[in-house]
DNA sequence: TCCTTGAGTTCCTTGAGGGAACCCTAGCAG
DNA sequence: CTGCTAGGGTTCCCTCAAGGAACTCAAGGA
């Protein structure tokens, strides 16, 4: 966890940062969704102390995240995304899209998506829930809204 | 920085995470993005260390994401948006979205966003960047890109 | 009975975040 | 030309979280 608490700001930036924010959180979700579930996968995978990755789960399923679910007589659990949790990966989607674009070099992007309903390699790409059109950082005027600070 | 280094990790995630990962840095593109652009206003605004500041600040201009421009004869910057860190603020928008939908409580969200297209309050929805339809995690297949490890 | 495996705990060291105080430059007021 | 002010940082110290290695514990299996 940071040192300052965002989990307390007028933010819905600062409120998903104190879920996701810490150090490996994104990454474990990552692992989570392309099927690693378990402790040691996870460990071994993003080559994280044990103490942070037991400290992240815990977080992560206090959250609503990720469930953790036994999968064996002896004391053995797996993680599993639940619906929040699911819905989180949106914003992995658009952090690959954003990396792939920016930082993947001429290698190219490590990883492709193909989309069920087109079949075809592709990305994600903003619109409007509303209208369905392109909805990007300079097609929008941001207003107070009822949860705003005072 | 974290202490593990994120930025040769072979995935778009953890590459963009080595940006804008650290605590701060994305609410210092939201406010940037608001239009608070000088070093008091965000220290005064986020209530941030002004060294963690400094650091932050010095990164994202780094990396391309901010740049600092002189506004004054006399030593004074301002930090604005680049158009690669200006993409960056879709992945804020969707933290929005996500934190709106499952931690904004009874208050609702702070911010609400008109899109210019419609012209309505709206949010932002992921869509396919070939045939726009819904993209969300589980439309998709994931397979082993071109800048895939080994 | 011992060995192995998954899933954590415990302990120590290092270094990043918080906070306050300090510094430097350029204008401006007297 | 002296002192004051404001913006934009540095410097310093303290604490707490990340890294890493070793240890624990429960349940099967040889």
């Amino acid at each position: 966890m940071q040192r300052t608490d965002f989990s307390k700001m007028a933010c819905s930036i600062a409120r998903t940062l104190d879920v996701i924010g810490e150090p490996w959180s994104p990454l474990i979700l990552r692992d989570v969704w392309v099927g690693m579930s378990r402790f040691e996968q996870l460990q071994a995978d993003l080559g994280i102390s044990r103490k942070v990755l037991t400290e992240r789960l815990n977080h992560l399923v206090d959250h609503g995240v990720l469930e953790r679910r036994p999968y064996d007589n002896r004391p053995r659990y797996e993680y599993v995304l639940t619906p929040k949790g699911t819905e989180l990966v949106d914003l992995l989607m658009v952090m690959v899209g954003w990396g792939d674009k920016w930082l993947a070099g001429e290698a190219g992007p490590p990883v492709l998506y193909r989309h069920h309903a087109c079949g075809e390699i592709s990305n994600v790409d903003l619109c409007c829930a509303n209208c369905g059109k392109p909805m990007h950082a300079n097609d929008v005027d941001v207003l107070a809204g009822p949860g705003a600070a005072q």
